[in-house]
DNA sequence: CTGTTAGCGCATTCAA
DNA sequence: TTGAATGCGCTAACAG
C-alpha cells in the first residue's frame, strides 16, 4: 500500500534516497539515513506497485509459461503426470530467481504474441509447441524463448531448446529388446506426444536395428488413439488370436501400463507371452505388475533446464550451448521376457 | 507495441477517443472515426500495456493461484493427478473469463500477501491452505478469495470456500463396507490431505457406524507416511501373521492401489482376504486390477466453481451460497468382497 | 550524499 | 461527438 513517495515523507528524504536504499545502492546514502529508510520500510512492509515498474521499465518481471493444447480436446499437457511434474518445477525455479509465473494454454500463435506484448513478458517458456507454431512464435518475438521437447523443421535459426535424448531412447530401448531376442517389436507412439519427438524416437529404434543388421519397418511404427475404446480394440487385435508381436513398445508408460492390464485381463501373461515396455518412468511405471521396463528422463531437470537456460537468455549470460539434450536411462525391470524361439 | 496515443496520431484523432472505441463507448464516437479507429488498431495489433492499466485502476486482471507446499519436502500439490486436474480446470476459467494466472507455490502467509499488493491481484484462489493460515489470509486481504478444500476454525467469518463433501464420502464408503460384512476397517489419511479433510471424512465413518448401532473407535483411523519405505512396512504389518482388518479403506486412489499391489505381492488376495477402497476415483483407480472401489469427485468441476464464484465476487455479483460443497459418489468397482463370517 | 524532474501508457474528469 | 489535462508509482538522468 505504502509508496516510494509516502515512505520518503515519513523519512524526511526524497523518493530518490528511497528508492537508493530499495535498490541496494549504498553508496550514494548515509549509514544512518540508510538504517531509518529500511525500518519504515519493513515496518510499513512496503511492496512496489509492479504495474508502475512495468510501465518504467517497459519490462515485467514475469515469466509466461505457456502450454499448447490440442484445439479439439479442450486438454492440457496437465492431466499427464509427467508434465505436471515439469511445471511444477518450473514455478519453483521462477520463483526461486525472484521472477513470476503466468501459466497461460493455447493454440494460437498470436494468443503467445499478444501475451508477451500486453505483459512484457521478460522471457516465454513453450512446452510441447508444434514446430511450425515454434518458428513464428520464435520469429516474431524479441523476448528470449526456451523451447521444451520442441521438434523444428530445419530452418537454419538458432533455437534454445531443452530437449531429451529421444533418439538414443529410442535406440537403448530396441537394442535391449534384440537383445533379448525380441524382433517382432511394435512400437506405439501417443497422439499427446508431437510427432518429432515420436519420430525421433522411433529413428533410433531402427538404429538399434540396423545395428544388427536388420530393419525395421515404418509398418512397425503405429499412433494409439486418444479414445479409450479404440485403445481397448487396438489391444484386441494385437493379441488375437494370437498376438503377432513379441514385444509391444509404448511411447508412454500410462498407455504401456493400460495394455498389461489389458493382457493380463485377456489371459496373455506379460512378460510370457508377449513383452512390454513404457518411456518417461513416472509413477505408472512403478505402480503397474510386473514392473516396467521403461526409460527414465528426470522430469524436474527438464525444468530446471528451461528456467535456467532463460534466465541465462535474460540475463544476457552466454551460453554454452544454444540447446541441452537431457540423458535418458534404461530401466530393466520385469515387463521383458526373453522371446520364445520362433 | 503501439500506444493509444500512436494510434490517434495515425487516426487523426484525440487518445480519448481512441480509449473510447477499446472500450465500446460507442455511444460517444461517431460511426465513422469509430470504423476508421477500429481498422488502425486491428492493423496495428494494439495490445495494451498491462502495466500502465494497473497503474492507472491500481488493479490487474491477474487472478494468484496459489498452491500449499509442505515445508519440509519441496513439493507441491502439482505432484498429483487429481489436483493437476483442478489446476488445469482453473486455468481454463481464468483464460476464458478473460483473466490471467499467476501461479505460485509457497508456504508463508506473508509471500501471498505481497503477492497481492505487488501485482494488485484482482482475486485469489488458495489450494489446501491450513486452515490457521487461511485465516490470515483471508483476514489481512480485501481482495477477493476463495479457497479450495479448506477446513476452517470457526471464527465466525464468512469463508468462501469450494469444498467436497467429504464427510457424506466417508458415510457412504462405510456403509457400504458394513453392509458388505466388514467391521474390522482400518482408514489411512495420507499426509498430504490436510488434517482437516481427513477429520471430516473420519466423521462420516463413524457416523456410518452409529447408524448401525456401533462404534468406530479413533484407533481405526491412521495416518500413513509420506516415505514409501515406511508405508511398506505399515503394510507389512496390516498383513503378517494375519490381516487383522477385513478391509483398509485409503482416503487416496494412489495409496489404495499400491496397497493393493503390496497384497498381490505377498500372497494376500484382494478382495478375497482384504479389501481395499480409495478415494477421488483419478486414474489410478480405473488402472489397477481390481478395479478400485472408490469415491467419485469432479476434478475439472471443482476448479469450475472455484473461478465461478471468484469471478462473482470480483464482479460484486451476489452469491447464491458463500461457499458451495461438491457432491460426491461411491463408485463401487471390485476390490471389495464379502467379509468373512467371523 | 541528496533532491528535482520528466516521462512510461492509460483512465478519467472536465471542458469545448 | 471530440479533445486537453491530470495522476497513478516508479525509473533514471540530471542538478545540486
Amino acid at each position: 500500500m505504502a509508496t516510494i513517495k509516502q515512505i520518503a515523507e515519513k523519512a524526511g528524504v526524497s523518493p530518490t534516497t528511497v528508492a537508493n536504499v530499495i535498490h541496494g545502492r549504498t553508496a550514494r546514502v548515509s549509514p544512518e539515513t540508510l538504517e531509518k529508510v529500511r525500518a519504515i520500510l519493513d515496518r510499513e512492509k512496503y511492496a512496489p506497485n509492479m504495474g508502475a515498474i512495468m510501465l518504467a521499465r517497459s519490462s515485467s518481471r514475469i515469466i509466461g509459461v505457456i502450454m499448447f493444447r490440442e484445439p479439439r480436446r479442450n486438454e492440457t499437457v496437465l492431466e499427464d503426470p509427467f508434465s505436471s511434474k515439469v511445471i511444477g518445477s518450473i514455478e519453483r525455479e521462477i520463483r526461486e530467481a525472484g521472477y513470476y509465473m503466468m501459466l497461460h494454454a493455447t493454440d494460437h500463435e498470436e494468443d503467445v504474441l499478444r501475451l508477451v506484448a500486453k505483459w512484457k513478458l521478460a522471457g516465454l517458456i513453450l512446452i510441447w509447441v508444434p514446430g511450425e507454431i515454434a518458428g513464428i512464435i520464435r520469429r516474431s518475438v524479441e523476448t528470449p524463448v526456451v523451447f521444451i521437447d520442441c521438434v523444428f523443421d530445419e530452418d537454419g535459426q538458432e533455437y534454445h531448446n531443452v530437449a531429451l535424448d529421444d533418439e538414443k531412447g529410442g535406440f537403448e530401448l530396441t537394442r535391449y529388446l534384440l537383445s533379448m531376442g525380441h524382433e517382432r517389436i511394435a512400437f506405439f507412439a501417443d497422439s499427446a506426444s508431437w510427432p518429432g519427438t515420436a519420430d525421433l524416437r522411433f529413428g533410433g529404434c531402427r538404429r538399434a536395428f540396423a545395428e544388427e543388421g536388420k530393419i525395421l519397418g515404418n509398418d512397425r511404427f503405429m499412433v494409439l488413439s486418444k479414445d479409450f475404446g479404440e485403445r481397448q480394440e487396438t489391444y484386441r487385435k494385437l493379441t488375437v488370436p494370437e498376438p503377432p508381436f513379441t514385444a509391444l513398445a509404448f511411447f508412454s508408460d500410462y498407455y504401456a501400463a493400460e495394455a498389461i492390464i489389458y493382457c493380463q485381463e485377456h489371459g496373455i501373461e506379460v512378460p510370457g507371452r508377449v513383452s512390454v515396455t513404457g518411456f518417461d518412468d513416472n509413477i505408472f511405471a512403478r505402480l503397474v505388475r510386473p514392473r516396467l521396463t521403461t526409460v527414465y528422463q528426470d522430469a524436474a531437470l527438464r525444468g530446471q533446464q528451461a528456467v535456467a537456460m532463460l534466465l541465462a537468455l535474460i540475463r544476457g549470460e552466454p551460453l554454452e550451448s544454444p540447446s541441452v539434450r537431457s540423458p535418458v536411462t534404461l530401466k530393466v525391470r520385469e515387463s521383458v521376457g526373453k522371446a520364445a524361439r520362433d
